[in-house]
Parts: structure tokens; C-alpha cells; sequence
DNA sequence: TAGATTGTTAATCGATTAACAATC
DNA sequence: TAGATTGTTAATCGATTAACAATC
């Protein structure tokens, strides 16, 4: 049923049969060889959007939904959806739409949900903490691995199944049990040089609430910065001028 | 010195004569008449990055910059910055660049960071009590008036300055205080029907933490939505694929 | 089957970048 | 002054939307 479009003679193979990783990055041209075909950051970031509603969608059970009429609810344009979608594979059916179920599953798949990702909260302060009690990460696909702290008021106390660890065993932590993740709710000043010293350790992926931004020179390393600061100025703006 | 070009014939007038919050939302045609520049949402999302780069400069007394410097701090082009300034005014020199101060002093008052805005937090749970503990609101311009729960054990209770109030008083609070945002940290469930009550009420301003999104029919209301699920998938996206 | 809806190609629209005359 | 850098117009690039043949 799923198919992916390979090159411009639309040969199609199976997408089952392509590593699921590569698929985003590839496509076949002419002469079969691969090329990289970039998803652009537009994409990106409507996906879990995308996500978002066909989960809801599902747990209200509905069942299967067309193209138009997601784009109804989610206010933006059919063409949209079905040229976003066709950046990773065939999922839908003429005259039919899409089953909701199976699209549901296959964003998730592609946003890694469940790839058992792994996480640890660096700074268990009062945003490490609400994140640590509330935030149900699950749901995104992460398991919350432990949380770290410097203040001896923290260390050793139990926020939900998570004790906090002591800073001094971050390293060997993170060298033993090396998460994917690490989330950053520590303060501004700290920020770079403990991001410098987890890249190291080998850790790709920030979740990070600091209001700095991040680098790490030439690694492969994704940041993902929450800036507060920044969405209160998009809202001050908007309001300003009305 | 600073000057806004109003018409294809590049007749300019002093950009104080024009009341500021106009000057985003017109410009002027050959006839004189007003028409609406729409400001691009791009564009929008860049002030506050520009302002928290220029505010660092700012801070370390660094007294000019040129566009092309500034750009490759920012990682970004000279030319789009330069585009992008020239949609609010002309704020540079030529051989010279740009007065730190004064261009950040100039975008912070286009963010409306000195307009005085007032918000109240409705929620005060782990992350409404992490927001007003933490959350530096004056660097973004705004005062904090007061929060509120439903929570018998945190009426009363304060957090800094603020002391949680009862959701009871929220009405006649809005009604007397005019807040001109909400912070929305309350559970899902009852994020929709409390925006749709504080919009009646003339709330036209919300930073919503929940993550669904609101809606305000017709009405001119701003959002401005924190999806922390969001942005953790579209890390794991990235993480997934290298 | 006929109607509906897909995936994809082509057309349009908008945003970014380049170029340059104006001028500090 | 000469060099530097602006603001703006033009060129390019990319993203969104429209259109439609394919087909369930």
C-alpha cells in the first residue's frame, strides 16, 4: 500500500524496503543513483502540528479524514498537506483519504516517537522541577533517565520516580549510560560550557530553556531552544499595534 | 536624522511625526493615501532575536555596529537585516552602521517593551509558580499584577510579591484592572472556555502554555503558544535521522 | 460505475539575497 | 577626501497554492 516515488519515470519500490532514516534524506534520480533531498524547516515544524490533530482525530476515534478537510480544521490548504506529506511517502488513498490510524502511526514513526529516545534534566530547579512533575514526556516519545542539580537542598530528593543526582556524577552518568537527550533548565551563565561538556560525552540533542543561544562547532549536534523571552516580545508586538 | 521613505517618489518625512504604532501597519502611495505594509510573520519572529543580540551588545558597551557584523553574530545576512529594519524607519548611517543603543532602544519600542503591559497568571501549579519565581517579566517589558488559582492550598500563598488569588475574583479583577494579558497555565481541559471568558472580559493578549490551540472567533485576539511537546518532537526528529 | 480524492507537476506568490547609487 | 556602509531596487530562490491526470 505504501509507496514511495523514486525517480522522474515514477518507478516506485516499497518503502519497507528502504531504511526508514535514509528515506527523508533521498531521493532517486534518473539514473537511480541517490541524491539528498532536504526537508525543509517549513516542513519540520508543521509536522508535529500534523501530529497534534490526527492524534486527537484518533482518540476521538475518527476514522479516516481527507486532505481538505484536515486542512479545514488546521487552517492552512489541502495542497499543503498532501505536498508535506508526499516529502516522506504515499500515505493516502484516491477517493478515499487517509486512514487516520495509519497516518497517526507513520508522522509518528517519522518524528522518531517511537524510537525509545532518552533523556536527562540538567538543573532541577523550579522549571526542571515543574517539567520533571507535569510535563508528561511520554507522549513525545522520551523517557525521563534521571535529573541532575548542584544545590545539596535538591540532591537526593525523588521528584516523582526520579531522584536527583549530584552534579559530580553527571560524567561518569552520561559515559555509562549515555541519553540522547539533555535538557537544559539551569541558569543563562552556566549554559554554553555545560552544553560544550555534554557534547563532548557525546549527547546530540538540547532541549533548551536558557535564554542563550547554543553552539557546538562543526558537530552534529541539534538544539532546540524554548525562548520565553522571545515569544512575550512576539505578543507584546502584536498587541502594541491595535 | 531618521526618516522613513513613504511613496514610490521617495518623499520622506521625519518618522516622529507619524504616530509609531501606524507606521508598521501603513505606508504611503503615490496619491498620499494610507494603504497597509503588512508586516511578514519572518520578520516578526527576528525582532526579539534582534533585540536580544543588540541588548548584549549593548550591555558589554559595545557603541556601533554595521549590518554585515551584525549578521555574521546573528548568522544571518547583512542584507536581510537591513531589509528587515527598513520596514520600521531608518536607523543607521551610511559609512558608519549602526548606534547599538539606539537601535535597540528602537526595536525594543517597536516590540512595545516600554509600552508598560500588565499581565496576570492564571494557573499557578508547578509551572505558573516556576514562571513567577523565575521568569524575569521586566526584561520583556511587563509587570506581573497578580495569579490565581482554584487550589484551596494556594490561595493565599505568596510567590515573590504576588499573592495567589482565588479564580472567584478573577472576573471582577479583569474587570477592574484591565490586565492586558493571561498567562495560561492551566490543564487542557479548561484552557478554551477560561481564553473564551477572559476575551469577553477584554483580555486580547494570551501566552498559552497548554498545548492545544485557542481560538477567539472573529475577535481581535493574539496567541502566542508554547508547544513544549512541539518542539521535544521536532528534536527528536532530528535526533532520529543522522 | 461515478464521485471523490490522491500525488504530482506547473503556476504563483512571497521571502531572501545581491547589487548599487546615495552619502556619511 | 576616500572608504565604508546604508536603504532600496532588482534578481533569485524557495515555499505555497492551483490544477489535473490517475485511480480507488
Amino acid at each position: 500500500m505504501r509507496y514511495n516515488t523514486l525517480d522522474k519515470r515514477n518507478y516506485k519500490i516499497p518503502v519497507s524496503s528502504i531504511h526508514y532514516t535514509a528515506l527523508a534524506e533521498m531521493t532517486f534520480v534518473k539514473d537511480t543513483y541517490m541524491k539528498k533531498q532536504k526537508i525543509s524547516d517549513a516542513v519540520i515544524h508543521r509536522l508535529p502540528r500534523y501530529y497534534r490533530y490526527l492524534d486527537d482525530l484518533y482518540h476521538k476515534g475518527v476514522l479516516r479524514i481527507s486532505s481538505s478537510s484536515l486542512g479545514n480544521k488546521m487552517d492552512i490548504t489541502a495542497s499543503q498537506i498532501r505536498q508535506d506529506l508526499s516529502c516522506f511517502g504515499e500515505f493516502g488513498q484516491q477517493g478515499y483519504g487517509y486512514n487516520v490510524a495509519e497516518l497517526r502511526a507513520e508522522i509518528g514513526h517519522i518524528l522518531g516517537i517511537d524510537y525509545g529516545h532518552r533523556l536527562i534534566i540538567v538543573g532541577a530547579g523550579h522549571l526542571g522541577h515543574a517539567l520533571l512533575q507535569n510535563f508528561d514526556f511520554a507522549k513525545a516519545g522520551f523517557h525521563v533517565d534521571s535529573a541532575f542539580d548542584i544545590s545539596p537542598a535538591l540532591i537526593g530528593k525523588t521528584v516523582g520516580s526520579i531522584t536527583i543526582r549530584s552534579m559530580d556524577e553527571l560524567d561518569a552518568y552520561v559515559a555509562q549510560y549515555r541519553p540522547d537527550v539533555a535538557v537544559l533548565t539551569v541558569p543563562q551563565s552556566v549554559a554554553q560550557p555545560l552544553a560544550s561538556r555534554l557534547i563532548d560525552m557525546g549527547i546530540r540533542g538540547f532541549w533548551n530553556f536558557t535564554n542563550v543561544e547554543l553552539s557546538a562547532d562543526g558537530e552534529d549536534v541539534f538544539f532546540e531552544d524554548i525562548h520565553f523571552v522571545d515569544t512575550l516580545l512576539t505578543l507584546s508586538y502584536r498587541i502594541s499595534r491595535t
